[in-house]
DNA sequence: CTGTTAGCGCATTCAA
DNA sequence: TTGAATGCGCTAACAG
């Protein structure tokens, strides 16, 4: 005497007058029972209004058609970064070709393991390398299959990505190379709100070393000046403004995300600094969006699409076959009118 | 002699002496169980790497801790438009605080339907309003609650919006106040994939009706060209410089997308056409990065993140209290120096 | 405070 | 081709 509201498969079938198998085979494969029946059974389920329930069947199957994608930050904060966007595109568009969804996971009350613990998927791709250790460990206690991007090589897990300190070294030595000496560096601020936040991620990391590198190289006396900026549009508008108005400000900026790019463009223009002339640009990205500013930034071009692109057939390789490798992708730096010889 | 490779709840039990129902309180209810019993059960769960299968506990508890999300298009496409990023943000900041996950779902082959189906989430979010009727169908045999976005008010059902008739029909009155008779009107393309696409979004269609009202009180016999345009920045920028290089241009553009705005803004810098002075723009969204413009494009305010909240809020009443309503919500019109009269 | 007993809704061997 | 039986792993009334 129980009223769920919804038919389920048992009622269907005494309706229908089979069992549940049939049913069952109607829904999945239609093939192994006669037109007829088929036939019936489906249009008594179109008229009750029976679904087969997803959950149950992921139960019985054990499989659901869901990978996902956990986040380093809040939701909130990460997709203030268009970069996210770009690796969410390249991951939806092999998703949509397995017909699989994506879960968005994020750091619950800051606690990476929270999301990935109960999260009704198949596999995960774990973005930057915030705690992945933890987060990892998880996902082989759950049996997950799982991937990173943009968390190094130097773990055992598969993983995504480009030469960081390698890019960044080359980038560093653009501006090195143009003469630039008083440099800002800028980096993508790590979520104070996270509680395991294990301190600045590897990328960022390894793209210290490598401007590290070019610094070393160039025995330049140069004055670096560090800080770590929000990706909101307004944190990087403010810091640039606050950067740049500086008595001694710099000639030379080193962007770890275009967003913080346009944040200095924008700067730059209020405050009357032509770029290249007065000011120097670099960036991590290069975004398609970059495209419209004038001059486009001299960027490491962060193939952020193709990336996520490969993240998700790696997993499903994973998923299907067991087996995948890590991949290190080829950059590009994109050199435009952006860098110029400083101001005497 | 099962080995399913994972331990499950029984062995755990089995191994710590207790009942199922004593490691189900451990984890779920640990007050309910002495202290000493707690321990030793998760000691040994530990030792043995257990967790929770969330699919088991979603079936045997009804509900998962996911909401869907219901792209009107392919995720690689949608998610170059970044006002879906900021519904996306808001809906995530409800999300995070409810300890949900968000189901990313898009039309599979085409067909809506496809992804609801089987998506394993208590409630939907659908963006705007393509198919919405089968959709919705879906979601009811399913038992799932859902609210719309964007998919205008005349439905029965739960949408939160603008009234995007008189917004749009505000916008175009500036422009055709300040004397522009040659417009173009830049409209979001809908996506040719999908099968079941309802014709033009119930969006874009009451935009138009705002335009043509403007137009008819204005009695103007001017000309207008309308053009559909995909999200892409290459897309923008390609139908700007077409749109621009006629040689009777139009004086006044009017976009239904920020990302529409900034092409025509790239291809005026690269024509050498000020804005403005030799061509006049107006959209919708006014998204955060539209601050980095110069002049900041008259916009009608389209509170993407605010949208996508309240909808998540919404959408929880529904899921807790079983009642829930519609939100008009307020816009506001952003004039900045993007509009002045057309050059004679 | 703890254990027993039923399911949750479906997929899937194995017989018939 | 069809059906009965069993299991997926866990939760939740209900007793004890």
């Amino acid at each position: 005497m129980k009223r769920t509201g919804r038919p389920t498969i048992k009622e269907l079938a005494e309706q229908a007058g089979v069992s549940k198998t049939a049913v069952s085979f109607a829904f999945n494969s239609p093939e192994r029972i006669s037109k007829e029946t088929y036939a019936r059974i489906m249009a008594i389920a179109q008229e009750l209004g029976y679904v087969p329930d997803p959950v149950a069947r992921g139960l019985a199957r054990r499989k659901t058609q869901c990978i996902g994608i956990l986040l380093p930050q809040s939701i909130a904060s990460v997709f203030q970064n268009p970069y996210i966007t770009e690796l969410l595109r390249g991951v939806g568009e092999v998703c949509e070709k397995e017909k699989f969804s994506i879960l968005v996971l994020s750091p619950l009350e800051g606690i990476f393991t929270h999301a990935v613990y109960n999260a009704v998927v198949d596999g995960v791709i774990i973005l930057g390398a915030a705690s992945a250790s933890a987060v990892q460990q998880v996902c082989r206690q759950r049996g997950l299959a799982y991937v990173t991007v943009d968390a190094g090589f130097s773990g055992d897990c598969i993983n995504i990505g480009i030469d960081e300190e390698e890019a960044s070294y080359q980038l560093a030595r653009i501006l090195l190379d143009a003469g630039h000496r008083r440099l800002c560096v800028c980096t993508l601020q790590p979520l104070s709100e996270t509680l395991e936040s294990s301190g600045s991620s590897e990328t960022i990391r390894h793209r210290r070393q490598g401007i590290q590198r070019a610094l070393d190289e160039c025995g330049a006396g140069g004055e670096v000046q560090y800080l770590e900026v929000g990706a909101a549009c307004e944190s990087a508008l403010a810091a640039a403004r606050s950067i740049l108005s500086q008595d001694q400000r710099p000639t030379g900026i080193f962007c770890m995300a275009d967003v913080h790019a346009y944040g200095f463009y924008g700067a730059a223009r209020e405050l009357g600094l032509a770029i290249p002339r007065e000011l120097s640009v670099v960036t991590f990205d290069n975004l398609p969006q970059s495209q419209l500013l004038h001059p486009r930034p001299t960027a490491v071009d962060q193939p952020g699409f193709q990336k996520g692109w490969l993240a998700a057939t790696e997993l499903f390789k994973l998923l299907e076959a067991d087996e995948a490798q890590s991949v290190v992708m080829d950059f590009q730096i994109l050199k435009t009118g952006s860098v110029a010889s400083p101001a005497l």
